[in-house]
DNA sequence: CGGGATCCCCCTTGATACTG
DNA sequence: CAGTATCAAGGGGGATCCCG
């Protein structure tokens, strides 16, 4: 288990090393998604099941149209999300995760936990650092 | 363990329903500097041990200073990084991850790993995705 | 219903120069 | 050594309108 992080650790900073030959990390490149305002909750949104658009634009209300679709498009292009059409009328497309979009589902699992339970610190932190400004 | 997965995505989806009354979400704000360009970056340079500023300059060599500064103040000010100054000549100044720090390092971790291991099928989707447009 | 296309703002990031 | 200050640029993201 250790062993494994440390390999993460020594990945990037090998990485750091070597930067500016090899492009971009693709780690970071992967993270960068992450991070992104909104993949993550739509992949957390969809692992509940299968759900059509306007469907995923009611559960994520502060969503706009432009970035749902948007989102769904890179999701889906990184192969985290799968897109089915049906042709009936009015048209209706259903978005599912695919299986590498819920092996995501566990590591980022850990991390909302880790959130969760460090919230009260941070904000706890917070204060005092604003405070002694 | 999947539980607590479950218990993750609930918290979402419960947060989106109530959304616009409670203010922003706490774990995306957390999870927001995840995803920074360079916070986690410098947590996993900091997982080796304490580092002074140039030292970090040098192991993230594509990081400006100001960018350095503005990372490291952040985390300090979320209580995952501490910051001693050594009042010599010329001064020193030393970051450290504190506990709340180390404890993300496993969470993390696990998502370096997913990000190594799916590196590959991601590229591979891509160019399926490009390859059909 | 499930999007596309467009306009535009603002915030993050970078580059550069200066300081205790 | 360890920053601060200022300016400029780019793109992420929202709002709006339109379409099959």
């Amino acid at each position: 288990m250790l062993d494994q992080i440390e390999t993460a650790a020594i990945y990037i900073q090998r990485w750091n090393a070597a930067s500016g030959e090899s492009g971009p990390c693709p780690v970071r490149d992967v993270l960068d998604k992450i991070g992104d305002k909104w993949s993550m909750l739509l992949v957390m949104t969809l692992a509940g099941g299968p759900k059509r658009f306007n469907e995923l634009h009611r559960e994520v209300p502060d969503i706009s149209q432009k970035m749902l679709t948007q989102t769904l498009r890179d999701l889906q292009r990184d192969g985290l999300v799968s897109r089915q059409v049906f042709d009936t009328k009015p048209p209706s497309v259903e978005y599912r995760l695919t299986d590498l979009g819920h092996s995501l589902i566990v590591p980022f699992g850990h991390l909302i936990e880790w959130a969760n339970r460090s919230i009260g610190q941070i904000g706890a932190a917070r204060q005092v650092f604003d405070g002694k400004i």
